[in-house]
DNA sequence: CTTGCAATGTAATCAGCATTACACCAAAAT
DNA sequence: ATTTTGGTGTAATGCTGATTACATTGCAAG
């Protein structure tokens, strides 16, 4: 006996700042958000699409009238979760921050989230899913690493404009190898053995290291 | 005086100076480089247990009796895949090689290993299952990455007690980001788009310029 | 109020396997 | 040769889940 109230009062509808989209945009909102925890939980494959709509109320055919189909609305989920993985970090890469600082603030920001318990179960998904869906992973790419790279690269630039490093003809490269070392050492342990759980002290700890070998060598700072 | 049987399948009967193992062995190992083939190319989920037969000859009976189940067989795959992997290193790693020579010849053996296709197929399928067979993903991480770890860290210490490089309290540490420095450039990027295949060029000249970077820093050697 | 259109709930449809059962066969061991 | 042991083909059995069909219902505008 499912209760047919009005399943959208508009109680402060009024105010709403955000979006004046009608229902349908609401559904969406719902149906992405499910998806996202079902697909993260369960893996591509094993994901259930009627799961996905008992968990976000609305209907089956619903779901496949706004997303086509289960790859559509996988496709969905990840542009969303892209798009807030990356605006976190424009401002610092941004900033005019002295080399050493900038660089641990950088590292921070991103392997800070890329430690995230849905950071990883997202990208688990999408390198499983490069075989089967190479444009999806290209999105990923897109929208993600070389998004990245590219920021951190003119940052590069702009501190070797300021004296603070060496030239190089290819900053993308190293800052390509920047931010593998960042990642690396956090990402790919807990990436294999989801018990592992890095601290916010962890990824301090682990970028401070990064970033003197990085600037320094083995030897370290003298 | 052998029987001419007409049905008689190619068996390379003359040949066998490989081994006398009963035919059990043989058709073991048809099952297992079927199965490598079949679970590399189309992912575990996707992949059919008929089709390992379809290609491997013999009969699914027989898979089920010596396997248990799909789990059991890709399981055995990975085994003799992570042997085959560690194998190459022992030598390097064991040898006291001076510093830079050396962890250019390790890094160059470990790299090349890993951007072999099927190095990267096995790594998206592991990565892919981790969720869902979590102990899987520990024997991977058993035989593969700790393992060379540690031989690394060994021979770092070696090396610094050789007075080539300083001390440091963890050298498994240190171990573990050479070998994230060496591997993500190379391998992050393949992962997620299959066309790009590195070659023996671009492994030299990535592990090159990492062997730099962790030896003498950002500025370079000198 | 009525009419149109999208959303809903439910129950098909359709297909793909993992896994098992079963009824024959081959050859080594006795 | 006969038994024993294990391999072979083939065809169930069972389950899961994407996708679609359909009849119903609510909302919004005319």
């Amino acid at each position: 006996m499912k209760d047919a109230m009005k399943q959208n009062p508009p109680e402060n509808a009024a105010s709403r700042g955000n979006d004046a989209r009608s229902r349908a945009e609401l559904r969406r909102r719902a149906f992405l958000d499910a998806a996202r925890d079902v697909f993260l939980e369960q893996g591509y494959e094993s994901a259930n699409m009627s799961e996905i709509v008992r968990r976000a109320g609305g209907s089956l055919a619903t779901l496949y009238a706004q997303f086509g189909d289960k790859e559509g609305i996988f496709l969905a989920v990840l542009e969303r979760r892209m798009k807030e993985m990356t605006d976190a970090l424009e401002v610092e890469l941004q900033a005019h921050t002295p080399v050493e600082e900038g660089l641990r603030r950088i590292g921070e920001r991103f392997a800070g989230k890329l430690v995230q318990p849905q950071s990883l179960d997202l990208y688990r998904l999408i390198v499983g899913l490069v075989k089967k869906f190479p444009e999806l992973a290209q999105t990923f790419m897109q929208l993600g690493p070389n998004k990245v790279r590219i920021g951190l690269a003119a940052y590069l630039q702009d501190r070797a404009d300021a004296g603070e490093i060496p030239h190089s003809d290819d900053f993308e490269e190293l800052g390509a190898l920047f931010l593998d070392m960042v990642r690396s050492p956090l990402q790919s342990r807990a990436l294999l053995d989801p018990s592992i759980q890095p601290t916010e002290d962890d990824v301090r700890a682990s970028v401070e290291r990064t970033v003197n070998v990085f600037l320094y060598g083995l030897a370290g700072k003298r």
